[in-house]
DNA sequence: GCCCATGATATGTTTTACCGAATAATACGC
DNA sequence: GCGTATTATTCGGTAAAACATATCATGGGC
C-alpha cells in the first residue's frame, strides 16, 4: 500500500444486519429512561451513577440496569475511578443517530405524539 | 394576507424535541415487522399492502396496522389507485436512520444480540 | 477490622404493545 | 344492484420489558 494521505477506509458492502438485530438497536435508544441517560452523557461528557440518579429522579437499581444495557450493546462506556464507575458516550456513532432521530421528529412530531400504535393510553392529544 | 407565493409556514423554533419522542420514534423502527417493511420498501421503491403481506408471510391486519403507524408517523406515504393502497417511503431520512443504525451494528452486533435487557428470552446466545 | 458510599442483582408486579382471529368497511368490475 | 378484492377495525390473549422494593457485593476511608 502506498504512502501518502490517510486511507479512505471502504464501508463493507452492509453485511446485511439480520433486521431483528436493528430492531433491536432501535428498541435500546426506544426507552425513555435509557435515551435521557444517553441525553445526558452527550453534554455532560462523564458522569458516575449517583449522579445520573440524582438527575433522573430515578432509582438506584433502575438506572444501573439501564446502564449495562446501554454498555454491553456499546452506546457508552466505563471507566472507574475509586468506588465510582464513570460512564461517558462510547463514540459519535451514537450522537449521530440521536442528532438524526431528532432532525427527523422536527417535521413529525405531532404525528409521533398522537401516534396511538406507540403509547395507546397517552394517545389521541 | 397578500397575494403572491405560497407562504412558507414558518415551523416553531423546535420545542426541544422532548426525549420522549424520540424514544417514540425509536421505538417505531424498534418493532421488526414495521423494520422488515420498511426494508422492503426501501429495496421496492412502492408496494401494495397485499404484496407486502405475501412477502412478509404476516397477517394482512397485521401488516394493516403497522402500516398505518408508519404512515401515521412519517415514515411512509401512500397513493391510491384504483383499489390498491400503494406504499412508498416518504423521505431520505427515513433510509439515513436505517443505515446509521446497521453502521453502528457492524462493530456491535454480538453485544446487541446477547443484551438480556433487550429480549431476555432469547438472550444468552 | 468496621462503616458507608457506590453499584449490582433478584423477585414480583404492572404496563406496553404485538399478535391472531373474526368482522367490518370500501371500492371497483360487472 | 351483486360479488369480490383490498384494506381497516375490534377484541382477547400473551409476551416483552420497565419498574419498585429489597437485598447483596465491593471498595475506600478511618
Amino acid at each position: 500500500m502506498p504512502i501518502g494521505r490517510p486511507t479512505i477506509i471502504e464501508l463493507e458492502p452492509v453485511p446485511l444486519a439480520d433486521t431483528e438485530l436493528v430492531a433491536r438497536l432501535f428498541r435500546a435508544l426506544g426507552d425513555s429512561t435509557r435515551l435521557r441517560i444517553v441525553e445526558l452523557l452527550l453534554e455532560e461528557r462523564e458522569l458516575h451513577q449517583m449522579e445520573i440518579v440524582r438527575r433522573l429522579g430515578a432509582t438506584q437499581a433502575r438506572v444501573s440496569e439501564h446502564m449495562a444495557c446501554l454498555t454491553w450493546c456499546g452506546f457508552v462506556e466505563t471507566r472507574t475511578e475509586g468506588r465510582k464507575t464513570l460512564y461517558r458516550i462510547a463514540n459519535r456513532q451514537v450522537r449521530g443517530l440521536v442528532e438524526r432521530a431528532k432532525r427527523f421528529l422536527e417535521q413529525n412530531e405531532a404525528q409521533i405524539a398522537s401516534c396511538r400504535r406507540i403509547d395507546p393510553t397517552r394517545g389521541e392529544n
